[in-house]
DNA sequence: TATATTTAAGATAAAATTGTCTTAAAACTT
DNA sequence: AAGTTTTAAGACAATTTTATCTTAAATATA
């Protein structure tokens, strides 16, 4: 996998939360159900979203999180930043640290172009651009495709 | 990082062996030393590469590791996929089971081309490539850069 | 044949990631 | 004000990855 497991997971909640109505708080436990995530590594994930303000949360009844921007502000290299770090999008393959165009390794030639496309694909996809996506084709965001678009 | 700690010592140890003599086996020792990286953890690295056929090895006194074809025969992916598996060049973002073309995820269309081109990239670049890159302009592939081609 | 060298293989340990459980704090409801 | 609901936070456990250590097996050399 390219992305960690709660990166992932984080990316699954944060577009179906781009796919319905930004005004109400949606609970975790719900959101859990939904994407068939256990409910206390789903806090744990979209905690870390909320310290980064991308995610609002509240408190007691009627609180649970929404998105602190619309869905079509939201990039998904912020969601897989605030996770799994920039590494994906910055560093090099051989995992050498300071390797860039003064102080390459031998894949970095090869590997940067990608490295840069990458990069450009999640700064410039918007978690609204993959919920009307999901919702106009209904496609699946969990493994055994029970997951209903709101 | 893109790949696991194990895949980049993989690959590190791989591009220096595609840099030296094909004839003579190479002792994982003198690897770790040269390479900077735990004996007793690149010998199973190693093991990895010798079980799926891309090492040949030897025991004993004048034994070691050398490449089991020419390293212009033997593309980047192949190591990869023996260390790491083929998900980074045929898994989708979501990690959903079995998505593709007739059944993905909304992530899917927007990252298909660009794991195209990274199984493409990796499936035609060879060890001799990176290796030849990395000798003719004395490039890393050891963090602090002690590393000397030979 | 005996010895030294080197990979192979498996046990063990440490660290990171993934996942669970409990308690606290905040906010709503009655 | 009391009780319920929900996120926050931290302890704890399981799993995977990374790393180390020990013993066995094979090969060369003397």
């Amino acid at each position: 996998m390219i992305f960690s497991t709660s990166c992932v997971y984080g990316l699954r909640a944060m577009i179906y939360l781009a796919s319905i109505s930004r005004e109400d708080y949606v609970s975790i436990k719900e959101l859990s159900e939904k994407l068939d995530i256990s409910f206390h590594f789903l806090t744990k994930i979209l905690q870390q979203l909320t310290a980064e303000d991308i995610l609002e949360s509240m408190k007691g009844p009627k609180g649970g999180v929404r998105l602190s921007k619309s869905g079509r502000e939201i990039m998904l290299k912020e969601v897989v930043e605030a996770i799994d770090g920039s590494a994906i999008f910055t560093e090099c393959v051989l995992g050498l640290p300071g390797c860039g165009s003064e102080k390459p390794c031998p894949m970095h030639e090869m590997w940067e172009d990608t490295r840069d496309e990458i990069n450009e694909l999640f700064t410039t996809t918007s978690l609204q651009d993959m919920s009307k996506e999901g919702k106009a084709k209904d496609l699946r965001i969990t493994p055994d495709g029970k997951f209903v678009w709101g």
